[in-house]
DNA sequence: GAACTTGCTGAATTG
DNA sequence: CAGCAAGTTC
């Protein structure tokens, strides 16, 4: 059969084996996803299963689009009157419960709310406010990750609680803001990402009908990347085959890098122990790369201790050894990368290149590299479109019109563009919607109903803003009436059903009209319009942009606008990222699952890859181990690993020691392009010497180095960062009249002194370059202030009516000062 | 009320 | 360095 015909023994065993459990052990580039596919296409074809019994599930929207089209190119030819479907976790969760949460009764319709990451973190700054916390020792980003770490680890607020009391204080204020967060998503009849696999694991769980009927319509489960599941995720495909227990699972534990987010290794650990009479197939021969480059990745990988021995083997022939380069600093860094990718465009223009780096904000640097190399590139993650405020501002508009009680959303765009709604208004309808208890939008009629506390230029403007959500909500409402038959459980139910007279009535294009409403009925066009620069011109595209992906849900009818604000919320990296280009610039984590013949792995330094926060804990170190193995095996044929000597953190230049990574690889592999010595020349030249002397240490050349000096630049992870004093504290202030001092003749410190310990003050804090003209306050002399007390003065500046004086005040901070107007008296 | 300025603090990886 | 919040100015 010719469906099996280019498979490997183990490939085909895996793709023919009968019902029942099957873990499937597939190293990098084994075949995997094509097993995957294979397998559907089989059950499909060979064994009669209906495609809409059949569901597959992958962690990224990128990977289930490439298993789509894999699949129905397997199947193209075959009769079939449905589709399996192919899907994320994340995905899986709203289709569920869109159709079914009414049924757990927990207060939840199924027209919630999706909030991604920034509404969510939104919402905690709320609470953190209202609560009346300190914002500054628990931002609500870290507050917000804790509570999605929590929520991961399946605990509530209430578990979370009960355990917090006994820790700490800060753990407990984060189980306030917990509990408070889970109310008001409830409230807003709203879920966010974690809770989309939450709420499903529970339905589930708690209404057996329900479980019984997804058990009935997916009677073939197959999950990709197994070894990244976490408990929730485990807990889903459990009720999920709970009957029928054809579960197919693939994944490989050398590539398990998502721990961080509560992946459980254990899951694919266990499987045997979990699904009874379990079959296991590994599949160990790499049909994607060099056999150095195999080589490579196995000497870094095998230093993890927490690890089963594997080693993949391969036909293909050894290649070309891999190729090291050490750069100055990150800029050389790229411009490395970008000339080499030309190097080798000129001999083969269709190669595709992809630069991995550790961290997102490493990718800007690779950017201007291309773009000053004439290169064309995409990059896949960081700031994606739906991620841009005008995007996400314009989504704000659509969630509003078909609810406008979702608060999060009124309030990103109430004075969006500007309206007229200024804070002391925002305020009033912020403390009557939590007094009284109800949403923002009702808090605004009320007030309005009311007159009073609001001026009226501000209600005009609340009035105003009403009128345009309102007349959002009356087109979104035509769009929505439109009733289709949303249920694709009914086989065969075509368009044919829908109502004639209803379809005149239904404009054609009615998401996209939608949104070309929310961009121009709200001014937003406008505003962006009159700005009239190169940026406004930028979102303005982005708009258009934007009504273009909304044309392609103007087909669906009634679930065309829901679906299109979904889709907004979990397509989170820009998927579609065209296979033309050739390069493309991502993170080692977003690189998993696809392949390059040329890879550029950059960025190997101490404290970057692997990154600073996870080198005190061992297994950490591990995960990033498995990370850089993940971005080695990306490569088909040619592999380049690049450090910087010297690289910019913080707007600050610090010392980069070459990556424990590097020392682990096998040594005669590598090529060295650097110029002049390098680390890789030192380790060589050292490697005999190696075990007796127990650590490496080594020059940079000439070239790199101005000065012997090897501290020029402080280090990271040190953090060797000027200790968070600011002007304002005493320490600086002693400081200022040391300098001062100093330029007088009678300074304690050298000039070179001071330098050398406080560069980064010197220049926030400059000298005062006017000696005190009057005698009464001057600097370093105390004043009294009506508010703020009695404060020490630190410089004096201008003269007559317009003399301003900054005065430090324990407790304020320092304070600049119209002479005349404060009031200061000598103290 | 809104535009502008200044100072301060802080980033890992993702759906 | 950059994004954000508070402060300042018009």
């Amino acid at each position: 059969m010719d469906l099996l015909s280019s498979l490997n023994p183990q490939q085909r065993e895996a793709v023919t084996s009968g019902d029942g459990p099957l873990l499937i052990l597939a190293g990098a580039g084994s075949g995997k996803t094509r097993v995957i596919a294979h397998r559907i296409a089989y059950l499909i074809a060979e064994r009669g299963v209906w495609p809409r019994n059949i569901l597959a599930v992958t962690f990224t929207n990128k990977a289930a689009e490439e298993m789509r089209s894999r699949v129905s190119k397997l199947i193209e030819t075959l009769e079939i009157g449905s589709t399996p479907l192919i899907s994320t976790f994340h995905s899986l969760g709203v289709r569920i419960l869109r159709r079914e949460i009414e049924t757990m009764n927990a207060g939840y319709t199924r027209s919630f709310t999706i909030y991604d990451q920034d509404d969510t973190v939104r919402l905690t700054r709320n609470i953190i406010r209202d609560l009346g916390m300190d914002d500054k020792q628990l931002t609500p980003r870290s507050v917000q990750a804790a509570i999605s770490a929590a929520k991961n680890r399946g605990q509530d607020a209430e578990s979370f609680a009960a355990q917090a009391h006994f820790v700490d204080e800060r753990r407990a204020s984060i189980a306030r803001v917990f509990q408070l967060y889970e109310e008001r998503l409830h409230q807003n009849n709203a879920l966010d990402f974690d809770d989309l696999l939450i709420k499903t694991v529970r339905l589930l769980r708690d209404v057996p009908e329900v479980r019984e009927r997804y058990n009935d319509r997916f009677r073939y489960l197959l999950v990709d990347e197994y070894q990244d599941t976490n408990q929730l995720q485990f807990g889903l495909i459990r009720l999920l085959t709970e009957k029928q227990q054809n579960i197919c699972v693939v994944g490989d534990p050398d590539q398990s890098i998502y721990r961080w987010r509560g992946a459980d290794i254990t899951n694919i650990l266990k499987f045997e122990e979990h699904f009874a009479s379990a079959r296991v197939i590994r599949l160990e021969e790499n049909y994607r790369s060099t056999q150095n480059i195999l080589d490579l990745a196995h000497g870094v990988i095998k230093h993890n201790v927490e690890r089963k021995e594997k080693a993949l083997w391969t036909q293909n022939p050894a290649g070309e050894k891999i190729r090291y380069y050490q750069a100055l600093d990150a800029e050389s860094e790229a411009r490395f990368v970008a000339g080499k990718v030309q190097e080798h465009l000129r001999p083969d223009p269709d190669l595709r290149a992809a630069v991995l780096y550790r961290t997102n904000s490493q990718s800007r640097v690779f950017e201007e590299a291309m773009r000053r190399a004439g290169l064309a590139y995409n990059i896949v993650g960081g700031f994606s479109f739906y991620e841009r405020m005008e995007v996400r501002d314009i989504i704000a508009y659509l969630k509003l019109a078909m609810n406008p009680h979702d608060s999060i959303a009124l309030q990103r765009v109430v004075n969006t563009p500007p309206r007229g709604i200024g804070k002391v208004t925002l305020d009033e309808i912020d403390n009557r919607a939590r007094e009284l208890g109800i949403s923002h939008w009702d808090a605004i009629s009320d007030l309005l109903a009311e007159g009073r506390n609001v001026s009226p230029r501000a209600a005009a403007a609340l009035a105003n803003f009403q009128r345009i959500i309102n007349r959002l909500g009356r087109l979104a409402a035509q769009v929505t009436s439109a009733e289709t038959d949303d249920d694709d459980d009914e086989q065969g139910s075509g368009p044919t059903d829908r109502d004639d007279a209803e379809t005149d009535y239904e404009s054609t294009s009615p998401v996209s009209d939608l949104v070309k409403a929310a961009i121009l009925d709200t001014g937003y066009e406008n505003a962006l319009k009159s700005e009239n620069n190169d940026e406004a011109e930028g979102r303005l595209e982005n708009l258009q942009e934007l009504v273009n992906a909304a044309v392609d849900y103007d087909e669906q009818g009634a679930d065309g606008l829901r679906d299109f604000i979904d889709h907004s919320a979990l397509v989170a990296d820009t998927d579609q990222y065209k296979a033309d280009v050739p390069v493309t610039l991502m993170t080692a984590h977003s690189a998993k699952g696809l392949e390059f013949p040329l890879v550029f792995l950059v960025g190997l330094e101490d404290g970057l890859f692997p990154h600073s926060r996870s080198l005190s804990d061992a297994s950490d170190i591990e995960e990033e181990r498995r990370l850089a193995y993940v971005a080695m095996t990306r490569a088909e044929r040619f592999l380049y690993i690049t450090h910087a000597v010297k690289r910019r953190v913080y707007g600050e230049e610090l010392a980069s020691e070459p990556s424990q990574f590097l020392n682990e690889m096998p040594l005669e592999l590598i090529d060295d392009l650097s110029r002049g010595r390098s680390w890789l020349s030192f380790a060589r030249g050292s490697k005999s010497l190696e075990e007796a002397a127990g650590s490496l240490r080594y020059e940079y050349d000439e070239d790199y180095s101005s000065g012997s000096d090897s501290d020029e630049f402080p280090r990271r992870p040190a953090a060797n960062k000027y200790g968070g004093k600011t002007y304002n504290s005493v320490d600086s202030v002693q400081e200022f009249f040391r300098r001062r001092d100093e330029r007088f003749g009678s300074g304690h410190a050298t000039r070179d002194q001071y330098q050398k310990s406080r560069p980064e003050s010197a220049r926030r804090n400059p000298a005062p370059n006017t000696l005190p003209a009057t005698p009464s306050i001057v600097p370093g002399s105390y004043v009294r202030h009506s508010k703020y007390g009695r404060g020490l003065v630190l410089r004096r500046e201008g003269s007559g009516d317009q003399t301003k004086v900054t005065v430090s005040f324990p407790g304020y901070g320092a304070k600049k000062l119209i002479e005349k107007y404060a009031g200061l008296e000598k103290d």
